[in-house]
DNA sequence: ATGGTAGCATCGCTA
């Protein structure tokens, strides 16, 4: 089973091109972050067509999570668990596919640490552990996959000087990324690649960034025990980042033995 | 030190 996250920065903007991969890459999920669409406005059709079916959480002009399943969609939740203060944004679907619990998420970017928005990042964070907890068990086939906007390490940055008193790389978001592994998950594709440096999974459109290497790797597919266990292969298919309209962000895939 | 690009409900915000 070929699980697969993907911000692509406006459905609407990306459709040809998130169809053309779809055919070429054959996910069995595929988690789509800022699809920037209303429901109504969903292509669930042109999917259809392509042999998924989809569950999609969005509200307009911004944000916007969806997933694509030939696998199954069931239990369908959008929104943090019931019971857990939910979000004002279109942020976090979770839906059984194959088996597997899956929540696709869009964590907040955080804008500065002097920022509210760095603040609701932050709880945002705390809430998906509750969510978890409320949700599923890390006994389960879990995964929790999306754009976490945090790099895991400094060797995920491509420049670390750039990012003094910034977000993406504080204590306190890894300490989150740390409370989701102490719950019992891991960054699969640090556990295919452990000695991998400067895989990026985002880069900015401005300065020439993608071509002069400069990104982030901040899609994460995080997997509970007997995910990583049955997890085979992980890339980042940075094909996906050239050429013409392509998305800031790469596809992150994960190839599991179920 | 700044600005660079892309997408949106576009002249200002979000990333």
């Amino acid at each position: 089973m070929r699980v697969v996250t993907w911000n692509v920065n406006s459905l609407r903007a990306r459709l040809e091109r998130v169809e053309e991969w779809i055919i070429e890459a054959q996910p069995d999920v595929l988690c789509i972050q800022e699809t920037k669409l209303a429901d109504d406005g969903f292509p669930a059709l042109t999917f259809e067509a392509l042999g998924y079916e989809s569950a999609h959480y969005g509200q307009g002009q911004w944000n916007g999570v969806a997933i694509l399943s030939k696998v199954g969609i069931d239990d369908v939740v959008t929104n943090f668990s019931s019971g857990i203060d939910p979000d004002p944004d279109a942020r976090i679907i979770t839906a059984t596919c194959g088996g597997v619990r899956i929540s696709c998420c869009y964590v907040p970017n955080g804008r500065s640490l002097e920022d509210d928005h760095y603040t609701y990042k932050l709880s945002w964070l705390d809430r998906l552990v509750e969510h978890l907890q409320s949700d599923t068990s890390p006994d389960a086939d879990v995964i929790v996959t999306g754009d976490f906007n945090i790099a895991p390490e400094d060797r995920d940055v491509h420049d670390m000087s750039k990012f003094q008193n910034a977000t993406h790389v504080t204590d306190a978001e890894r300490d989150r990324l740390a409370a989701l592994e102490q719950w019992g998950l891991t960054d699969l594709f640090r556990q295919v690649h452990p000695d991998v440096d400067s895989v990026y999974s985002w880069w900015d459109y401005r300065g020439g960034d993608f071509h002069l290497g400069r990104g982030l790797r901040i899609d994460l597919v995080l997997g509970s025990a007997t995910v990583a266990d049955r997890c085979e292969w992980s890339t980042v298919d940075r094909n996906a980042r050239k050429g013409k309209s392509p998305s800031d962000h790469a596809p992150v895939l994960v190839d599991l033995n179920y």
